[in-house]
DNA sequence: CTGAAAGCGCTTACAG
DNA sequence: CTGAAAGCGCTTACAG
């Protein structure tokens, strides 16, 4: 049985009172004596009616709705963020809407900022930061540096790529594969991966780089083989959903993680954290960034003069068992099956 | 610099024209001078005009926005059909928001139906589809049975758990453990769960139901030993990731996967998906399933007498290295050095 | 405690 | 080709 949609009119008629009052009862607002507020209410349960946040964001101001706007859904690692946020933001009040880029959006901005939120976190390193920086809603970038002196911004500090950096020398690595992110599909993993390199030749690294395909997310094939060819015992990936893929390639070659090469992730978060899979990577601290994306966001709407602040939150390295020493190489084929239990065994 | 919000009002002065003009222009309409439309569309652009998605769809009916409603949006394999589905709606000029599940949502209904979107597509479990039935916009819903005659649904046709349960049988495993989620939760898993249990009791099997704790997605550390000392072989999961939170708890029990026992999981998709962590598991045919979900949706959203269609798609079985024959077990310590090679090697 | 009126930002017949 | 007017569903001063 389909219903007609129904609006605060019909409930108001239902009720034999004016949509005024019918308003003010159904926002559980003050002055509504006891009665009347509990007919409405019952009235418009009956009814089915559910308020049109369009329309009362429109005349109330911008409501209670913030919005997330993260690169890419699929990814655990923004589906956790989301999913962090929302929980903090319910327990302020607010609701959050997911917003995930697309090809075809030519201008993020439009897709957000046409829902008029009363917040914005953007998640996503893909954005024109200066377009968001020049609206009127609190923004708030989620895990990728900005200083941007109009945004407020939460990201881990960045000491996980100088961390992995040298532990992987120290287990004498002097080879190292860099998986390359080209800036137009994430301008945070890009930054990541030039980063990486930086701090790999600062430890005294040679650094070979290897770019991913045009589509992106996936590493190109000849380049990962050839940058192994040439001596590289270690690749390092600006994210762990990049480190699955390169051990996908590695497995089609034949080679083996860690014995042949060793992997390093970013992200430490989402499915693919679990110790079972052994990923060695960076945990990003996204429970402290969530919170305090949440918190800064609500901060922002309710005051206006609440500063863009820039916090930045301390990371964690995961030593899982797709690192290994680099001198693993030399006794390959007796330690492979030994290896592989210790790789893959109970931990 | 703060911008001030910006109206079709101040486009329209900017341009000396009227709102109407400025409306027409700005929505790409015919009936508009080139230069005007040329005038309108710069102007609006130099002002940083967005417009009012809100506004714009309560007077121009629903708009173009879909809205998917996840259970857990932190779950790859909603953002996996989260993120297909934007693909289709995409190529067919529609807008995705996701709206995701919370504890604090009373009735999901009205943070979907706030929206007022043009169609809904229900990717959960959880919600009370009644509820949905009997609104005014187009449902589907995504990946669960549902055969209410006001809803289109399109889901896999539950092959997989007979066939996951026959192969389990031939296998030589006799007793199973099949992991149970609450219905509260999950209304899929829950039967997806009873349905297992069903379908290994016919192959003759014997059954251990585990339960997972109240807060759901984890199953119960005790019951879950309880079942392996009671003999049990194989634990078959609802889902992947629940299949993942076994294999943590049984790496704590210090026993190895499969030597000392065998896991099968259920989805095949997202991140957990990759050969290289060896899931034994039934791939859903989500990308079929997106695929229907959006053009249904669509069809409905712009024919009325669209019928609800009730689809049904094979998924895939997945032969992974988690899954083992039962005899495994016989030969535990001789083997478990080369069968972690198998398990974990190159494949 | 309640209602009539104005208006949020937009679109769309309807006239010109 | 363009504009003045009505109205989508709601909220909120303002009067009573």
């Amino acid at each position: 049985m389909k219903k007609e949609r129904v609006s605060i009119h019909e409930v108001a008629s239902a009720a034999a009172v004016s949509r005024s009052t019918a308003s003010r009862a159904l926002l559980g607002q003050e002055g509504v004596s006891q009665t009347t507020r509990d007919t409405v209410q019952r009235v418009a349960r009956e009814l089915g009616y559910v308020r049109d946040l369009r329309a009362h964001a429109l005349k109330a101001g911008s409501g209670r709705t913030v919005v997330i706007y993260v690169r890419a859904v699929q990814l655990s690692y923004y589906g956790q963020m989301a999913s962090l946020v929302q929980r903090e933001l319910d327990a302020r009040g607010y609701e959050l809407v997911v917003v995930a880029g697309s090809a075809s959006q030519a201008r993020p901005v439009d897709a957000v900022m046409g829902l008029r939120p009363a917040g914005v976190i953007v998640a996503s390193g893909r954005v024109d930061l200066e377009e968001f920086a020049s609206l009127d809603a609190p923004v708030v970038v989620a895990g990728s540096d900005a200083d941007h002196p109009g945004l407020t911004s939460v990201a881990d500090d960045n000491q996980g790529i100088k961390q992995l950096a040298s532990l992987t020398a120290e287990l004498g690595h002097r080879v190292v594969a860099v998986i390359d992110f080209p800036p137009g599909a994430s301008a945070t993993l890009s930054r990541r991966a030039s980063e990486t390199a930086k701090a790999h030749r600062r430890a005294g690294s040679e650094v070979r780089l290897v770019p991913c395909m045009p589509e992106g997310e996936v590493p190109d094939p000849s380049a990962l083989r050839r940058s192994i060819e040439d001596g590289a015992t270690v690749i390092v990936c600006p994210n762990d959903p990049l480190l699955v893929s390169v051990w996908e390639q590695l497995t089609h070659l034949g080679l083996t993680v860690p014995e042949d090469v060793s992997l390093i992730g970013y992200d430490g978060r989402g499915e693919l954290a679990s110790p079972v899979f052994g990923l060695t990577t960076w945990a990003q601290p996204i429970e402290a960034m969530a919170a305090a994306a949440a918190s800064e966001v609500v901060a922002r709407i309710v005051d206006d003069g609440h500063p863009c602040r820039h916090l930045r939150f301390r990371g964690e390295l995961v030593r899982g068992r797709t690192l290994a020493p680099a001198d693993r190489r030399s006794s390959e084929s007796s330690s492979r099956s030994t290896t592989a239990t210790t790789v893959h065994g109970t931990a």
